[in-house]
DNA sequence: CCGCGTATTTAGATCGATCTACTACTTTGC
DNA sequence: GCAAAGTAGTAGATCGATCTAAATACGCGG
């Protein structure tokens, strides 16, 4: 009968729904939820009473009784990072078609802010944490979260042990320096990445090993992964540097990309360039950048899955998923680049 | 005594602190919650008998009895939005000072998910929504948020009433307009925001005042708003097209200076360009983008702190906030473009 | 028509905090 | 010296769901 919520009489409760379709409390409860215990038709009957009061499900109550919030803790260590947004977008998706809310916090990559972010998380009592380590967490974090009984799983960023969700880091820059090296290239050298983590090192690895397999010398050029960073540092290579660049990631490359244009040199032609991740922008950059795909998405979406099957069975042994890298070739390698110069001829005759 | 947390035992509850302390429940909950009403050395006592037992505080039984949750719902309409993710993260840190937790959600611009994680916010009890509404939301939604009880706030875009923080776009690209109009251009079409919302209408109508002001016609040429659609639409323009653009945001004008290039034509020399937000990457942009600066992590905090006065008071009229917008005259509007094939002469000499 | 197993439904305790209203004990005022 | 006011602490109800264990209904063989 009372057919549209009233603001002013108190939000209906599980015992108004009860009372409406006259079973009992327990009855309605089990009704919601959907429960293969009752009748269909009771079922039926409770939730039609439902809709009438235009009753809300209350999960702070739930959550209490049953310790089960369907809220999911998620650090991201650097939101800002087009990188790590598409991967909370790919988390939040996944996340939020199993029926869970993600509660979000951005570290900035410190990791007090992620201790206090971690607490409370805990006090909100989230069912598990999905998070990429700000640079400098020790592995025993995984130690304590497992002691606060709260499910992890690493995304990207990693330690050698625990359920985990990333790109094969190795193999991606390994592609890259090996397409590089196949076009002619010699003098290829790694930029960025100097944090000392799991994805730096995996990223300089493939490179070094591919290099020291053709006999050549690794060189690493350190610079903050940023584009702001990069674009400064690339600005003041000369002439004499490497003709080729091998980044850390595709902001890197963006930022190389801006540096090279600013000392007067044309990325793609007079310095081959690769980058990781590629994310949205990579396509349609000039130009267009050759990069080593690991979409960013599908990391998100396999870290959730991972973390649902630990909440579902907290003993199973940590999973850990590496997904396969390809290499999207484009123009910023040097291959069939067309160049700003010829067009600009072409088209004034 | 009991030191150390034992993952064994269950998790302390305030009545085991109390007796730990040895005064009631009540008092170590008012104590945990450092009140005034309690003599200095209780308080004390009851806080370190909870430091001993490894207390964590247990906010889902809080919010069942008090209401309150210390939790916001975040709606962004775009997270892999560079200008929406800094918001994000201003946001974030806001809330997270002031001691709540950020549930956030993805609407990916789409009303029909917005509407349903509205409904889980709800049932989760967040305590107030902060969000951009998806293109295509209906006023009428601030009603049904203000029916439901929730106080809500928008950002960035908005709706003609309710409590909002944004810039004040038809100042910014007034300005930005007019700057170009001062260094001689007469040809000057505005770029991208076909979507018919609030921002698109704002940064629309300063550009075209602006124009007719000086006598001239404004000219749309509507793009979607994103790198790769910008670059394909600019690559398609003629040096018979406009001799400057205003762009709708940074992306935009970062992919117009994409689409230029593949043209053959040279940003800030053959075709002048304005953005719209500053993000990260205009300054280290090539050419450096000169551009409308509204600081994307001061709507966010502004935006937070609106929410949390009407969380305190929701009886208090809804308060709008409209963040001034200051021109950043960087080199892709023409002024002081040090042009590569300048340097490239200047290096071979 | 009884007893037994299975399918449904239910009563009442429970999760862990907060809130209200009350007690006990001081202090103050006159 | 006694009422009024103030201070510090407490008992017990309460928030709204879930959970456990038990009651009831139903079907069927004998």
């Amino acid at each position: 009968m009372a057919g549209i919520p009233n603001p002013a009489t108190k939000r209906a409760r599980i015992a108004d729904v009860a009372l409406e379709a006259g079973v009992a409390r327990s009855t309605a409860a089990l009704a919601l939820r959907d429960s293969p215990r009752l009748r269909v038709e009771t079922r039926l009957a409770v939730q039609q009473a439902a809709e009438r009061l235009g009753y809300v499900y209350n999960r702070s109550a739930a959550r209490l009784r049953s310790g089960r919030s369907y809220v999911i803790g998620m650090l991201v260590c650097e939101i800002t990072n087009p990188f790590y947004a598409e991967l909370t977008a790919g988390v939040q998706a996944a996340l939020e078609s199993a029926g869970y809310a993600v509660l979000l916090a951005n570290t900035a990559e410190s990791p007090v802010r992620q201790r206090r972010m971690l607490e409370r998380f805990r006090e909100q009592s989230v069912d598990g944490i999905i998070m990429m380590p700000a640079t400098g967490t020790p592995a025993s974090l995984l130690d304590e979260l497992d002691e606060w009984g709260l499910p992890c799983v690493t995304v990207v960023r990693g330690f050698r042990r625990g359920a985990h969700a990333g790109p094969d880091n190795a193999t991606g820059t390994r592609l890259a320096t090996e397409h590089l090296l196949r076009l002619g290239h010699r003098d290829i050298a790694f930029l960025g990445g100097a944090a000392r983590n799991s994805v730096s090192s995996g990223r300089w690895e493939g490179y070094a090993r591919a290099m020291t397999a053709s006999g050549l010398m690794p060189l690493h050029l350190p610079c903050r992964t940023d584009m702001g960073e990069a674009s400064d540092f690339v600005a003041t290579l000369t002439s004499a540097g490497p003709t080729a660049l091998v980044c850390f990631n595709d902001s890197v490359a963006f930022g190389a990309s801006l540096g090279l244009l600013r000392a007067g040199r044309q990325p793609g032609r007079d310095v081959a360039l690769t980058g990781f991740d590629d994310i949205r922008e990579a396509s349609s950059w000039f130009p267009p950048l050759t990069t080593v795909r690991v979409a960013a998405v599908d990391i998100g979406i396999a870290g959730a899955r991972i973390l649902l099957d630990r909440i579902q069975d907290p003993s199973a042994p940590a999973r850990r998923e590496t997904l396969a890298p390809t290499l999207m070739v484009r123009a910023s390698c040097g291959a069939g680049l067309r160049l700003p110069a010829a067009r600009r001829k072409a088209r004034t005759t």
